[in-house]
DNA sequence: GACAAGAGATACGTC
DNA sequence: GACGTATCTCTTGTCA
């Protein structure tokens, strides 16, 4: 198989000087090598990712283009390249020189066209071809055999063939990118397009009209503003489409064996990155190891630069750790960070020197070191308590270089957490506030500061009494990282299906509508809705407004007049699939990883005011699950092959909550008989057995249960319900004689609120209610909602963190290779091996169940399967 | 004055 | 009650 890897230089280089510019590479002598060291790394991941038979790189002319000669202003309004790219280039060549790579420069010609006819060249005569870019345009020449390598921002590339780039804009075929970047023009390259138009409105005409021709020849079909923008600007868009095509028949031989990939001048390259002053590249050329002893850097930290005016030899920290290990571990404390590598962004998998680890001993001094087998074993050292922020991103860094960080963790930011959870965790706040000092942005600052304040968080969480909490925390922080990295598979097939289907019925829906509103508006804008619903339709003579003055289109408005017009239910069934389609069916396959197969979310530990965890980049924790369609989600989260999805999730445990605390004689009982909480709940309010307990009677204990358990009044009630807001007191005054103990307890934290200003959660987590003694009846009631639900919501996550915390230790402990994938607040998800499943059920429900002892059992339900939905 | 980026509103998915 | 994300719309910042 021939493959032919051809690589955009300019893209690639800008590219990679600018993820640098937060922490340049400068030599030692003051030259900017970013571009130069960017270049030659992504180089040598596409040569390991793609491993080709034949390579080429491409470069742009100095001088003017044929696109320039019909187009003055093409590109006119780009700056001048930095000094340090037009420094880069001719080393660039070198290297390449050096390794034996063909370069392409043709004059009067973009590399968008060099690669373009090399690329249709090359298919011709056999080869399968990836053009290494980031450039959206490349697009235009994407065929079967011909694909794009295009570098993702977290990392790693995404290989698009002739559907992903179909995909991605909507259309039918790659030659349509073409038409698209014409309407929609491009800013950096000065295509002007057609103005007022932009992707969304390009790929809509290219849907109705197919291509520029058929659309300029139609423009009678087009209504309104975008019929005049479209016929007062034909020869802008034509002209546009001649700048956007990429030609493909650039004047250029090509030859086989100029394009192999041949060995590389060793010697050349050497004396090249020694000058460049490449350490960790140059390790990778020879096979003895190089010892490299660097100084380590200046800090100006809290301004006493004296400190730091001393050039100490890394090798210096060697005598450190000896000295403080292992017999007092304790004053060893140090603190890693690397999570604001501009590196990330390019790679995930990360060069040596590029991981930059900073270490200090002592809050003072910072060692700036190498990531070396030596740190290594500090790392893995179980007796050596790491301190630091955000120590769940190094964690998670650490693991990709077979490092595993172990012992002790102290996270500033999760400590701060737990002592204001509303505040700000940010180290640089943090040092202002606990040490009076300004730290900055700059890394080793914010090293030095956190093993500074892990003292005065220390004291803080003694006072409060809440190290178990603490403790809890800290050893959650690798079980989340462990999870997070785990990822969770999602079945892209069963979500393009369901795509394909829901887009249809989304475009029927969105014709009817248009149709029997007679207006043409943007169904997607709350406000148009309004005006249409509201001033055209005048379907409501008394609608609701916001205080903005906007009409509230909300759902639980528009149910309410579903009856007045047959466009209303249309409306709503509109939004709910596009909610589905925008959210999540077409937004989680771009978030999967291209390496793993798999998303993989962010659970934030120091974000909700209650202690629940947060999941974000994507929301893993609002998956749908209630409408028959969105099922379709959850039936796409899927188990490895040979495993199944184990699903286990808590029975009613705020209420058990709620039973525990109050200490409600027939909320107990009803719990510990194992009732159905909801019919227990209706017989006691309505006065009778619980077999003679009706559905409706169930449904509205169930909505009085909610009620209770978040603090709710009657007016939220009556709305849960669609009844009266008479109907609602009545319902809350029968709840409330028949749970005398409930209303104790919810006055019980009023009180206590409004005493010391705060309430806590079974383990002492506090959250602070400062609203508790306002004047405005709106925000104090607030407040004392917040007063019962933030105890009850917050011990529930206390509870299940535990959990979480000894589920993950069994599971090391017997050494399984079963995974927790996901938590969803009083759920947990794992991908488990089928031979593991019996092992798993019997751990994961008897740390579920055992994690808190109450007065009231603890419940947790569970199913397996091959997904997820299967699984509940 | 045009465009991009950011902020605020609105709506809606989950527990 | 607790969240996060998509989208629209208006405001603010940047640059010519």
């Amino acid at each position: 198989m021939k493959k032919l890897l051809l690589i955009d230089a300019y893209a690639m280089i800008y590219r990679a000087y600018y993820a640098f510019m937060q922490h340049p590479r400068i030599t030692s002598d003051g030259r900017n090598t970013s571009a130069v060291f960017g270049f030659v790394i992504t180089l040598q991941e596409l040569l390991k990712q793609v491993n080709p038979t034949h390579i080429g790189v491409a470069f742009d002319p100095k001088g003017k283009t044929f696109r320039h000669e019909a187009y003055p202003e093409y590109k006119a309004q780009r700056q001048a390249a930095p000094e340090d790219i037009h420094l880069a280039v001719p080393i660039i060549k070198d290297i390449l020189k050096a390794m034996n790579i063909s370069v392409f420069e043709v004059n009067g010609f973009e590399a968008d066209d060099v690669i373009g006819t090399l690329a249709v060249k090359a298919e011709n005569m056999g080869f399968d071809v990836l053009m290494a870019t980031p450039d959206k345009d490349y697009g235009q020449l994407v065929t079967d055999k011909i694909h794009i390598y295009r570098p993702r921002h977290n990392g790693g590339f995404e290989n698009m063939g002739p559907k992903e780039v179909c995909e991605k804009y909507g259309i039918k075929s790659p030659a349509q990118v073409i038409d698209i970047l014409a309407l929609m023009g491009d800013s950096s390259d000065n295509i002007p397009g057609c103005a007022g138009v932009g992707e969304k409105t390009a790929v809509k005409l290219l849907q109705d009209f197919g291509d520029i021709d058929n659309l300029l020849q139609n423009t009678e079909k087009l209504k309104g503003a975008l019929k005049t923008k479209v016929e007062t600007q034909t020869e802008q868009i034509r002209f546009s489409r001649f700048l956007a095509t990429i030609r493909k028949d650039v004047p250029l031989e090509i030859k086989e064996d100029e394009l192999l990939k041949k060995e590389i001048d060793i010697q050349s390259l050497t004396l090249l990155y020694k000058q460049l002053e490449f350490k960790s590249l140059l390790k990778g050329l020879s096979s003895e190891p190089i010892i490299i002893k660097q100084p380590i850097q200046q800090a100006n930290l809290f301004d006493e630069p004296q400190l730091f005016s001393e050039s100490v030899d890394i090798t210096k920290l060697d005598v450190e750790v000896k000295k403080g290990l292992p017999q007092d571990a304790k004053k060893f404390s140090f603190s890693l960070v690397s999570s604001k590598n501009p590196f990330q962004d390019l790679f995930s998998q990360i060069e040596q020197d590029v991981v930059d680890v900073y270490i200090s001993v002592d809050g003072e001094i910072v060692y700036k070191c190498v990531l070396d087998e030596q740190v290594k074993r500090l790392y893995e050292d179980e007796n050596v308590e790491k301190i630091g922020y955000n120590l769940k991103e190094d964690y998670k860094i650490l693991a990709k270089h077979g490092i595993h960080l172990i012992g002790n963790l102290f996270d500033v930011t999760v400590a701060h957490y737990l002592l204001q959870p509303e505040q700000h965790h940010e180290v640089e706040h943090l040092a202002e506030v606990y040490l009076k000092k300004e730290c900055g942005e700059a890394v080793e600052n914010k090293v030095a500061a956190s093993l500074l304040l892990r003292q005065p968080l220390e004291d803080q969480i003694v006072e409060l009494n809440i190290e178990r909490l603490k403790q809890v925390e800290m050893q959650l922080i690798s079980v989340l990282a462990e999870m997070e990295m785990a990822g969770v598979r999602f079945d892209t097939k069963i979500l393009r299906e369901a795509a394909g289907d829901l887009n249809n019925e989304l475009k029927q829906l969105e014709k009817d509508i248009l149709e029997l509103s007679g207006f043409e508006f943007n169904i997607n804008s709350p406000r148009q809705v309004g005006e249409v619903l509201f001033d055209r339709l005048q379907i409501d003579s008394k609608a609701k407004k916001t205080k903005n003055g906007q009409y509230v289109t909300s759902e639980e408005v528009l149910e309410e007049l579903q009856d007045r017009h047959p466009i209303v239910g249309k409306i709503l069934e509109y939004r709910a699939i596009k909610k589905l389609l925008s959210t999540y069916i077409e937004a989680l396959p771009e978030l999967i990883n291209h390496q793993t197969g798999k998303i993989h979310t962010t659970y934030n530990q120091t974000v909700t005011a209650t202690g629940r965890l947060s999941s974000s980049n994507p929301n893993l924790q609002n998956l749908p699950i209630r409408s028959e369609r969105g099922k379709a989600i959850r039936r796409a989260v899927v188990a490895d092959s040979g495993c199944l999805i184990f699903s286990a999730d808590y029975s009613q445990i705020e209420l058990r909550l709620m039973a525990h605390f109050s200490g409600d004689d027939h909320l107990l009982q009803a719990f510990r008989d194992g009732h159905d909480i909801h019919a227990a709940t209706a017989a006691k309010i309505f006065g009778c057995s619980i077999d003679d307990v009706s559905k409706d009677m169930r449904r509205k204990a169930k909505t009085a249960n909610f009620g209770i358990i978040y603090g709710i009044s009657a007016f939220g009630l009556a709305q849960q319900l669609g009844s009266s807001r008479q109907e609602a007191k009545d319902l809350i005054d029968g709840y409330f004689a028949s749970f005398p103990k409930v209303v104790e307890f919810i006055e019980k934290q009023k009180t206590i609120a409004r005493s010391v200003g705060y309430v806590e959660t079974m383990f002492g987590r506090r959250r602070y209610l400062p609203d508790i003694n306002s004047r405005n009846q709106t925000v104090r009631s607030f407040a004392e909602r917040n007063a019962v639900n933030a105890p009850i919501q917050g011990t529930a996550a206390d509870i299940i963190k535990i959990a979480m915390v000894r589920i993950h230790r069994r599971f090391q402990e017997e050494n399984l290779k079963s995974q927790m994938i996901m938590q969803v607040h009083d759920e947990l998800n794992f991908n488990v091996p089928e031979a593991e499943i019996d092992k798993v059920k019997k751990i994961v429900i008897e740390e579920m169940e055992n994690a808190v002892s109450l007065s009231v059992p603890l419940r947790a339900d569970c199913g397996s399967g091959k997904n997820w939905l299967e699984a509940h």
